[in-house]
DNA sequence: GTCTATACGAAGATAGAC
DNA sequence: GTCTATCTTCGTATAGAC
């Protein structure tokens, strides 16, 4: 993609990068072009649409690696605490230990917020129903399971912005190292 | 302050809710006008340095409740129980019930994380070190009641961002009805 | 104190040469 | 596909009149 050196897919790596450390109003294509080594010209060619084409981009990127990843791990053969321990996991490094915010997150404020809305409510209701099922299996109620669901993704949203805020992932850490016996015990 | 319709403390009022809204970045000064009716002059005669005063004057202020408010709840007359029962209240006023984001989530990215970090960290802290005296109080050994009250604050942050992203602040509110019975249970 | 005017650079976006 | 140049709008900031 730019002259063959970098794939599409790692181009919108980071972009990604960018986005998931200064926000959407707070990256700057200036910033894009410097990350990914392309001029202005040559994002408008790989994304037409500019910013908002390249912050979609970075959307389905980082949602198609939660899928093949994340979700792929509560999924996966073993029985739920096996299942929870292999989806922490992938969780702690989807978030490089918590030092590495959450598209989510930081999409969800601002104009940002308005454009992207409806994919993250999506989602944010696709893990939590995620882990709920695993949850089921262990034998928990459906309501129980959700409410366990529920503050699971509570919990990894709040322990980054308090490690982001603290700037030190000790909690972030110590949050998913925990949970897969939380979210089991009677 | 403006004309004398609006004190200083109603300006910066706004404009705090203007920052909780758009983040630092995502906040412009024609944005704060607007939100002030004061014109962009006049902006500057209140906050000769500009957006970053008015930033450090909403941090202030949102200082200022906070210890007030819900710091106060937590060392108010009563048991732990009743001590964060009224903590809960305030944190649900404060955060209109969690349909506005916290200034501590949103300043702790890009740009304003570096500017702001040191109140950031001190802010997040401070909350924690009130939550974990309540705690020990209630007799809880003191890593144990530091432990439950780094939870505590993960969960606050967290529900306000999973109820952002959600467009409900259905999570938001459940969480913090369950949080006194959790922080004290057995 | 507030207004109008304006400077100045940054940001997003496009055109056309190569 | 990438570059240079350009355009427009926006954002921040200042000056000076009232």
């Amino acid at each position: 993609m730019p002259a063959a050196v970098l794939s599409r897919e790692e181009v919108v790596q980071r972009i990604l990068l960018v986005f998931r450390e200064h926000g959407y109003e707070g990256t700057s294509l200036a910033r894009l072009s410097q990350a990914t080594g392309l001029g202005r010209s040559s994002l408008y060619h790989y994304f037409p649409n500019g910013k908002e084409d390249m912050a979609n981009a970075a959307m389905s990127l980082v949602g198609e690696w939660f899928v093949d990843n994340v979700l792929a791990a509560l999924n996966s053969e073993g029985n739920p605490k096996q299942r929870l321990q292999a989806f922490t996991s992938k969780v702690s490094e989807f978030y490089h230990a918590g030092h590495l915010s959450c598209l989510t997150d930081v999409f969800s404020v601002g104009e940002a917020g308005k454009l992207f809305q409806h994919h993250l409510a999506k989602r944010i209701g696709g893990l939590v129903a995620s882990i709920g099922t695993v949850l089921e299996t262990s034998g928990l109620a459906k309501a129980e399971a959700r409410r366990r669901a529920e503050n699971a993704v509570v919990s990894i949203q709040g322990a980054l912005v308090v490690s982001r805020a603290m700037q030190d992932n000790a909690v972030f850490l110590r949050v998913l190292r925990e949970m897969p016996v939380t979210l089991l015990q009677a």
